[in-house]
DNA sequence: CGAGTCCTGTGT
DNA sequence: ACACAGGACTCG
């Protein structure tokens, strides 16, 4: 579910409570939600939070002694901070790793009702050399117009399949691919090599622009998403095309249809978004 | 490329 | 009962 907004404000809210602080306990609920070498995160005991970082989708979290973890919320996983006495709505039997915080009063927990998100512990530059980390393309808001330029005409995918994928660029995910292809008015099923360079650059833009507004809303909250306080982000609001089918656009006088792509429901305007 | 797979929940 | 859900891998 969470995609790049979603996973920044899960880290930036991670790294204001958790550097300094050291993990004394870990508790595997669920086994298949953690991967890695070592398996058991036990490793992690005694360990102090250096920081928390985001790569793409995953969560870094760095700890003392060149150890750390890699996290990927997938479709529904959350990480947050919770009181370990206190009943909390997001502390239930969905819980698939605790780790129990130094003072005895606070635990971070991963919760992840489908069980797609996984956790993998071990040295640092280890986690970097995960397959799927290792091979991450560059990072939206870094990169320039140019530079996406080029890559997205180098290649002859279909925009959306291409906006999908983490090799060719992080990050984004269903919601925000079809909410900058809107953005840009470029048709989803366009191919990437047709599209001018002008064209191109618009369409960074547009991503850009998207990402960093859903980043200041607190991300999208569609049905399970919160932050590491157990809070809703409100971009759901703001959203254009996604899920509005049927509805008016708002830039023409067109409505908002609905088509699947990939096995995933996909959103544009037939009227502003030619197929180029 | 598309289709199937991993899971559990929600809405029609 | 069936479709669908912020992801990503593997298979033809």
């Amino acid at each position: 579910m969470p995609e790049l907004p979603e996973v920044e404000t899960v880290v930036r809210g991670l790294s204001a409570v958790l550097p300094g602080r050291e993990i004394v306990a870990v508790e595997v609920l669920h086994k298949p939600s953690v991967e890695g070498s070592p398996k058991k995160p036990n490793c992690l005991r005694g360990q102090r939070v250096l920081s928390v970082t985001r790569r793409g989708k995953f969560i870094r979290v760095s700890l003392a002694s060149g150890l750390g973890m890699a996290v990927h919320l997938r479709m529904t996983g959350w990480l947050g901070v919770v009181p370990v006495k206190e009943p909390n709505a997001l502390n239930d039997a969905y819980v698939r790793v605790r780790f129990k915080l130094d003072g005895g009063a606070e635990q971070l927990i991963f919760r992840d009702i489908r069980t797609f998100g996984r956790v993998w512990c071990g040295p640092v530059d280890g986690l970097d050399k995960l397959k799927s980390l290792a091979k991450l393309g560059p990072e939206p808001l870094e990169i320039s117009d140019d530079e996406f330029a080029t890559r997205l005409r180098s290649h002859g995918s279909r925009l959306k399949a291409l906006l999908l994928n983490q090799e060719f660029i992080v990050g984004i995910g269903n919601i925000y691919a079809d909410e900058a292809l809107f953005g840009a008015a470029l048709h989803p099923l366009s191919v990437s090599s047709k599209i001018s360079v002008a064209k191109a650059r618009e369409l960074h833009r547009s991503i850009q622009s998207v990402l960093r507004s859903a980043i200041e809303a607190g991300g999208s909250s569609i049905e399970n998403f919160r932050n590491v306080k157990g809070e809703s982000g409100w971009f759901q609001r703001e959203l254009l095309a996604y899920g509005r089918e049927g509805e008016a656009c708002s830039r023409c006088k067109g409505v908002i249809q609905r088509i699947v792509m990939g096995q995933r429901g996909t959103w544009f305007c037939p009227r502003c978004q030619k197929k180029k």
